[in-house]
DNA sequence: CGGGTTTGTAACAAACTGTATCGACAGGCG
DNA sequence: CGCCTGTCGATACAGTTTGTTACAAACCCG
């Protein structure tokens, strides 16, 4: 699929996670050469012309983190990172220290494929041509959204399914907290379009979006109704660049 | 609709055009003071506290654009321009100096109300909060795409519609012409989604921009297949910041 | 408390977009 | 040259998204 076949280098100190991964990538027309801790990895990376690294940061002796946050910083090294579960804490401190993405155990070989595929795509447009990819991650009262990929997960990691136009919405609120927006504004911040006079579609995101994020659409905690003004993001909101 | 009514000043060497205009204005809840050349206007910008000008660039005496480029290299008053026509050279040059937006004549007073409402929604937003307004163009083969507006005009200055994604998609080519991309690449420029096994979505979105904008979409000229590759975008593109 | 305005949301319709399918066509190979 | 295979174009169709309409409820103000 792409021009030479890519190679990965596989980093876990699980065998049959790393030998097993390592096969289904071949089997997908890749190169793959695996590691089992992060010594090994630094060795390989020296070696061979690896394109880019699927790493485990819950490793021991010198830990996944320091390893991938050397990658990161010295050169243009693409980085995957495996965390085991769920665990937000680990996940946000690998995009923090700037991960290309990152993937949960135990996790499905297909999505891991897609993810690498993606990562090659994306690092494989020149730099100067390709877009600034802000991969960042927006919190609110628990709930997490990662704005490049789309996803929202609520506070029990659950993930949220958001058609366009309300991650559109979301976005525009979580830019603008504790500030009363009014519709044209919400209107020009989602769509771009403008208004028609009697428009009633903001307040129908509104509402499909309160359906999706309050505890009870019927008394709002995040997204008040200001009477005559407009709409207000009321939460804290936190942001992490990636 | 807005806190305290915005002043809006007209400067039109018409007077009836002028006149209407600011009836129509005032109308609608807004204020409205009028003038007929450059001159004018320039003492009452400093008389009053104006928050917009329209201001028709074809005027006798000291040109129209010649004050736009003033206001707009002084301070941070928004301007939206009149032109005459849909002439392309006027709409290219005003954008160029950095107004905010035009109207062609002859214009729809609802859709100038829109487009005042819609600067005034921008500035109105706190300056550090305020998204980069990428007021851009990109021309090719004739054709001007706007991408802040997302409005596409074929080369008789027609305008023609497009959907989300067919305006996505052609984002997607124009920043990157002349280059082979393939349909994951694809995706990840458009939807940003990770492509499924056998998706052919992208085929369709290209076959329906085709019939858009090439003029035999049998014979495109502009997105090429790249058979076993993908796409390509095979016209020159200009772009113009605004 | 009553009238007018604004908002919530259900129901509907239109538009958009992905999937499935078939036929056409380019390339590989004998 | 002719067949075969993989890829592409076009159509039809279905699921989702989204704007409009309508009506009830909430709100402001006198």
């Amino acid at each position: 699929m792409t021009d030479t076949s890519p190679h990965i280098l596989v980093v876990d100190d699980h065998r049959d996670i790393r030998e097993t991964l390592a096969r289904y990538l071949i089997k997908n027309g890749m190169r793959a050469t695996t590691a089992e801790n992060a010594a090994q990895a630094r060795k390989t990376l020296k070696a061979a012309a690896i394109d880019l690294v699927v790493l485990d940061i819950m490793m021991p002796g010198e830990d996944g983190l320091s390893l991938c946050r050397h990658l990161v910083e010295t050169g243009s090294m693409p980085v995957i990172l495996l965390t085991a579960m769920a665990d937000d804490t680990d996940r946000v401190i690998g995009l923090e220290i700037g991960a290309d993405d990152y993937v949960t155990k135990p996790f499905n070989p297909r999505e891991l494929l897609a993810r690498i595929k993606a990562v090659l795509r994306r690092t494989s447009l020149a730099p100067k041509e390709r877009d600034p990819i802000s991969q960042d991650m927006l919190y609110f009262d628990g709930w997490a959204l990662n704005v490049s990929r789309r996803e929202l997960a609520d506070p029990d990691g659950q993930e949220v399914d958001l058609s366009s136009g309300e991650f559109q919405l979301l976005c525009a609120f979580l830019k603008r907290p504790k500030m009363v927006l009014n519709r044209d504004q919400l209107m020009d911040l989602t769509t771009g379009r403008s208004p028609a006079m009697f428009d009633r579609s903001i307040d129908n995101q509104v509402s499909r979006l309160r359906r999706k994020i309050e505890a009870d659409p019927k008394d709002p905690k995040l997204i008040k109704t200001v009477w005559g003004g407009g709409y207000m993001f009321t939460a804290d909101v936190k942001e992490a660049a990636g």
